[in-house]
DNA sequence: CTACAAGCTCAACTTAACTTGAGGTCAAGC
DNA sequence: GCTTGACCTCAAGTTAAGTTGAGCTTGTAG
């Protein structure tokens, strides 16, 4: 087969393993693009791939639609993306990323050491930086906050 | 004020910075547990706080409730738990949280060397390790989820 | 002993992110 | 030319995780 220029909303659906309503829902939220057919109906250019690729990871690291849509927006509209269009994307998020994973590797590693010593005070105690003052004495736990 | 024993609903919301409602939800899906005074109003054990901030920290990094539930279930609902107890809790999820953290350093490593790359293929891409080759069917399992 | 903040229950509403369904159109193989 | 599967639109339903509000009860400070 000759290497298919614009792909239909089936096709991008198969092989980005998104529903095809959830496609239709991305371009409502204006996450994606696509132009029409005579016949009304969607036809997508390559970079619709990465771009729900991107969605996809992004989703699943706990960045909503309207962020990512955000972020997206970045992109230009009229070109195929080139490499440092997507770096500025990927910068935008690093330090987001950054973020959270430190976060969850402190929870990963503070979880044995504080869960059980007792320390819900004040803010020494990772899980508990509010204001908890009733319980008192903090063995060393490390801060893991959160956002 | 002598050391109190057990906590109103307010107590609660005010010290884990909860709010009521969403204790009264908790409660509802079993994620906490109450007694009730002879007015039929809520008390709680002081371990209640400590539950609670762990209920927070695990949604944060993106646990569901469901999972959280499922996971504090193997706290004892008679006495207050022990560091042991915590333990056997955290090991649940360290596992969970390795494999997510993974996720994200892929996800941050692979925005900036991977996404301009045009290595939208085979499996070397993080982002792209679903089946994705043009013009070769392959109804497209889900490869990357994670929780 | 009484006022009134704090509680209680239950139902309905909210947002995010989709899915499902109804009713109708398009396009490619036979 | 027809049939059939892929598309289209729009509305309504779904799940998670709560919030909001109405109507009624409790408990504590003065």
């Amino acid at each position: 087969m000759a290497p298919v220029r614009e792909l239909t909303v089936g096709q991008v659906a198969v092989r980005s393993g998104v529903a095809v309503s959830a496609l239709h829902f991305y371009e409502a939220r204006g996450l994606i693009r696509s132009h029409r057919t005579s016949g009304n109906q969607r036809r997508y250019s390559r970079d619709v791939l990465r771009r729900v690729a991107i969605i996809r990871v992004a989703q699943e690291v706990g960045i909503s639609l309207a962020e990512i849509a955000a972020a997206l927006k970045s992109l230009p509209e009229e070109r195929t993306p080139t490499r440092e269009d997507w770096n500025v994307l990927s910068t935008t998020w690093r330090d987001g990323l950054d973020h959270k994973i430190a976060q969850l590797k402190k929870l990963r590693d503070g979880l044995t050491d504080c869960i059980g010593c007792g320390c819900m005070s004040i803010d020494k105690c990772p899980l508990r930086n509010k204001e908890d003052r009733l319980a008192q004495e903090g063995t060393g736990a490390r801060r893991l906050v959160v956002r």
